[in-house]
RNA sequence: GCGGGCGUCGCCAAGUGGUUAAGGCAGCGGCUUGUGGCGCCGCUAUUCGGGGGUUCGAAUCCCCUCGCUCGCCCCA
């Protein structure tokens, strides 16, 4: 028989992953709700057709890289390959852009059909914020501001912001005319997939990564030729906005981005601690999508962050620098009180009492292996527990239970005994020890 | 979809054609049903990702396949 195991792109997050995973996502949801975002929740699964009148046919997310299939009532599902299309599905489904601007995130998993490689799986993670129905500049800025004060709030150190602007409509109209008309000239010049996407995706062309090509580019004209007095404007306003925000930024001319409802403006924020793919964040400007997608015209501006990759750049940081907060958020939470026992009557004493510790907020974790006192001390030692409560016959007969440090051996030992049915003063002499203790050490 | 590298226990690995596949860490059990950091003893891969072939003999050689990984494409 073969091993049973996930599927090729899938992954696992154990413990030691997810510690780290959820203080990541309350650092956001705390911000998040700070910024006047609230939540949206949404299916894993849509129409196939939101997806490629959503994203574009001609781009690679939705022409190669979905995963479709059809139901039992034959229509074409597809896991979602990423979160806004479904987001404006949604604010258009239950009228939400009629109550006004929306300023919504999600996080949640996406699918993509692609070859798994460093920072890249088929299920990964993005944590995305969406603002609809704000056209200015400063909301550009504003939602840039969230993605990077974010990612510093988080630590993460040698990421770079890079803006451009995809110009209006009209002004990528112009200039797609004006840049095929040039690439054709040089198409000889090219590389073979730079010459395929002079037909399907000209303005994709701009970046790539091959060095012929790249250099061939430094030639040729810039969107920054055809952008509209308004295009340009816009653009100088939101990169006047970043500076007062403090926000440091590159202007990328070829940065493009691989969705088509992008337009105005686009960045990205990359780490140079990832690979190949060292995009953490992405987004930009998509003031058509949701006439496109059916709803009324109205601007919109958004961003995902891919949390796998986010994780990484901590993990790399958290090994460069030992004591900072990177590395604090892989640090387990450790029992308060580890409870010994041994015997019938302490069993079941220590099972009431575990209980009625956590009603009162305590973190305790109970041996209930029967161990030989021997071993749950082996056990309570290894739990990281500050305190150990040892119940046994004993204790059972005289009503009381005694509490020792579990981390400090001969030294200070606490072993005091205490009324086993006075549930108020144990919580009091436990908080007060661990308190003492944290001091102390 | 296309290239490169790699698959020996939960983890790190030795072994590169010859009888039973080292070792370390972790785990489990014991010394130790009333007290834990240490120590000592023992147990933990009928099998080397899977399948086929070559051979008297394969973890070691060949073929296929699966998986992992890095890169291309693209993106988070």
């Amino acid at each position: 028989m073969t091993k049973l195991q996930s599927l090729r792109g899938m992954v696992d997050l154990l413990p030691d992953q997810t510690r780290r995973w959820q203080r990541v996502e309350k650092i956001a949801r705390d911000q998040f709700l700070r910024a006047g975002f609230q939540e949206i929740r949404l299916p894993l699964i849509e129409a196939t057709e939101l997806f490629s009148r959503g994203i574009g046919e001609t781009t690679d997310v939705v022409g190669k890289e979905m995963y479709t299939f059809l139901d039992k009532g034959e229509r074409s599902c597809t896991l979602r390959p990423e979160g806004t299309a479904s987001v404006v599905r949604a604010a258009l489904q239950h009228g939400l852009l009629s109550q006004g601007p929306q300023r919504l995130w999600y996080s949640g998993p996406m699918f993509r059909y692609e070859r798994p490689q460093a920072g890249r799986q088929r299920q990964f993670h993005q944590i995305g914020l969406e603002c609809l129905g704000l056209s200015s500049a400063r909301s550009d800025a504003e939602v840039i501001a969230l993605a990077w004060s974010l990612l510093k709030g988080l630590g993460l150190k040698g990421i770079v912001l890079e803006i451009n602007t995809l110009g209006s409509a009209e002004d990528r109209q112009k200039y797609r005319k004006k840049l095929v008309e040039w690439l054709s000239t040089h198409i000889d010049e090219l590389d073979e997939d730079s010459q395929k996407k002079l037909q399907t995706n000209p303005l994709r062309i701009l970046d790539t990564k091959n060095k012929a090509t790249k250099k061939l580019l430094n030639e040729a004209p810039t969107i920054q030729s055809m952008l509209s007095q308004e295009s340009e404007l816009r653009f100088t306003e939101v990169q006047q906005l970043l500076k007062i925000l403090e926000i440091p930024f590159e202007i990328n001319h070829q940065l493009v981005r691989g969705l088509d409802y992008y337009g105005h403006t686009a960045f990205e924020i990359t780490s140079d601690k990832l690979g190949a793919q060292a995009t953490i964040c992405g987004g930009g400007r998509y003031d058509g999508l949701i006439e496109q997608l059916g709803g009324p015209s109205t601007p919109a501006i958004g961003w995902a962050i891919g949390m796998e990759r986010l994780m990484l750049v901590l993990e790399a940081i958290a090994i460069d620098e030992p004591n900072s907060a990177a590395s604090e958020m892989a640090i387990p939470t450790n029992p308060e009180l580890y409870i010994v026992n041994r015997g019938e009557r302490a069993e079941k004493t220590a099972l009431l009492i575990a209980t009625k510790l956590r009603e009162n907020g305590l973190l305790v974790e109970l041996d209930s292996s029967g161990a030989p006192f021997g071993k749950q001390f082996k056990r309570a030692n290894k739990s990281g527990a500050t305190l150990a409560m040892i119940i046994g016959e004993n204790e059972i007969e005289i009503g009381q239970c005694r509490i020792k440090h579990v981390k400090r051996f001969s030294d200070q030992e606490i072993d005091q005994a205490l009324s086993l049915e006075d549930y108020e003063s144990l919580v009091k002499f436990i908080r007060n020890s661990i308190s003492n203790s944290s001091t102390k050490s």
